[in-house]
Formats: C-alpha cells, structure tokens, sequence
DNA sequence: ATAGGAATTGTATCATTGTATGATTGTACT
DNA sequence: AGTACAATCATACAATGATACAATTCCTAT
C-alpha cells in the first residue's frame, strides 16, 4: 500500500494553512498527476498521522473531505482508497484546483523567501525543463484491485 | 513546558508601558540569554493570561507580534514555540538552495498535471499576489524540527 | 469450518488551542 | 466637555488534540 507515501507529503506548519487542506491539496495533486490510481489503498489515518506528527482527527478530517468530493472512498474497519470511477468531469476539476494549489503555493513559499514573482518567472525560463519525464498521462481507470462494492 | 514560565514574566501595570510590549520586551530577553531555547513550548495564551492576570487576548497580541518578527511561531489548536532561526550568514545560502528545489519541484509537478512552463509563468502573473503576508526576514526552517512530540 | 475475541480501521464528541472582530476603557489633546 | 486613538476586554469561531466508540478484519482454539 504505498508504503511511505507520508514522504510524499510535505506539510508547512508556519504557512498559516490548515493542516487538513494541505493534505487534501496533496493527495488531490498526486491523483491528478497519476501518483495515486484508482484503488490505491492511502495510509491509515492513524499512520499517516504517525509519519506526519500530527493528530490523527486532522488526517481523518481531510479524509471524510476527500471522501465527500467523490476522490477517495473511506470505509470504516476496512481503510481508505482511491475511487474505482470518479466522476470524469470532476478530474479536470481536480486538475485545475491541482495547478492552481501548486502555483498558489509555489508563490507564498517563494514569497516567504523574499523571492519577487517577477524574479520567480525569469528562473522558470532559466531552469532546465524537464517535461520529458511525465509530460503525458492520461487519468486510466483500470479495475484490478477492489476495495468497495 | 516551562511550567512556572508566568512567574519569570513581571509586569508593571503603573509604567505605561503597555502589557503586551512588556511582555513581549521579555520573552525577547529570556531568547537572548537563552532561557528559552528554539523548539520550547510557550505557555498557552489562556494559561500566560491566567498567571499574569490579564485578557488572553492581549497574550495573543503578544504571541502575534513575537511570531511577526520571527521569534515564535504560533499554531492554531497546536500552540506556541521558539522558533528555529538559523545563523545569519547561512541564510542567504539557504535561501539560494530553497528557491532553486522550490521552483524545481514547481516545474517537474506542474509538468506532471501536464502544464507547460510557458503556461506556468502565465499563472504566475495572473495569480493574485500573496507577498503581503510574508513579511521581511527568512525563517527557512523546515517543519519537523521544532514543534511537536 | 467456525465461533469468538483481539486487533485494526474509521467515527463521534468534546476539550483545548490560537484567531477574528467589535465593544469598552483609558489617556492625551483641543 | 468632546474627540481621537491605543490598549484591553468579551464573544464567537476555526483548527487541532484526546478519548471513547463502532465496524470490519484477523487469528486462534475448538
């Protein structure tokens, strides 16, 4: 079950941003970018909260609020996994949310850092692209494992 | 936590000087001679207030100045800590290093969510600017060091 | 194979923490 | 007195934490 998927989740306890919509921005991103499919089973809210230091009621919370959009699937004694089907429309949905979190993000950091945007948009032409690696997805409903029904 | 911290704090409410600027003037103090080391917990702005007898709201006012100037760092339904400062002549370095990962990671996200830079830096400028928050000096810590357990 | 209890999962509820906003108080100056 | 402003207080709220609970799975003794 992607075993240090908390690795993956980078909280900013300084950023004034709940806890919770850091995690769900996260987890939304990952799916949108193909690193979560559907059916991944997510960590349990009590190891995701162990990996996190965090309370594990803040991981529970940002689950029910994923579980309510229609991404993941939370059922109790059993675990928490990515939707077999979500609603197609909502994907792109996602993914624009996704970019917008990402840039929104990506500015109040920076800012933090006492980086100018206009500074910001000169490095992204100066860095070296690196489309290459994960230019093109496409979101793939396959079936193979099944934790609801 | 610092269990009798309030009866190291003592006001003079027949100064003029207002209670939050003591109280702030010697939290600063007890920083500098080290009496409180990066990652303590500071009493909670109810309890400070109780101990000292005044509004818990002038403590917050407090604790929200001290946070501002990067001396603390104060989180909802978590509480108050001595902030990690790092020295000052690695923060430019540092600075340098995190605006780089930053935007690097930016770039190989967004390429993920299949955005491309020159749409990136279309974002950027369209993005409402955030810097109004993130005022003048660099914290630059990261997150798992200070608070919490 | 199966009944039953332990372990593991998410849920519900309330306490504790800081935050936001506006009212009240006090002081200085006309 | 009246006005203006800062400091403090009162109240309601949002985020997080602690605890007890319910649903499911897993394992073991029979």
């Amino acid at each position: 079950m992607n075993k240090n998927f908390g690795e993956t989740i980078h909280l900013d306890l300084r950023s004034g941003v709940p806890i919770y919509l850091q995690i769900i921005e996260q987890i939304k991103q990952q799916f949108a970018a193909g690193k979560l499919k559907p059916g991944d089973q997510l960590p349990t809210v009590r190891a995701l909260a162990l990996e996190l230091r965090v309370n594990f009621n803040t991981i529970a919370r940002a689950y029910r609020i994923l579980d309510e959009a229609g991404v993941i699937s939370t059922q109790q004694g059993r675990g928490t996994y990515i939707l077999e089907m979500p609603p197609p429309e909502m994907i792109e949905n996602i993914r624009h949310e996704a970019v917008e979190a990402l840039t929104q993000r990506y500015l109040t950091d920076a800012a933090r850092l006492g980086v100018s945007p206009e500074e910001l948009t000169k490095l992204l032409r100066a860095a070296p692209t690196r489309q290459d690696q994960a230019a093109d997805w496409q979101p793939v409903m396959d079936d193979n494992s099944n934790p609801d029904h």
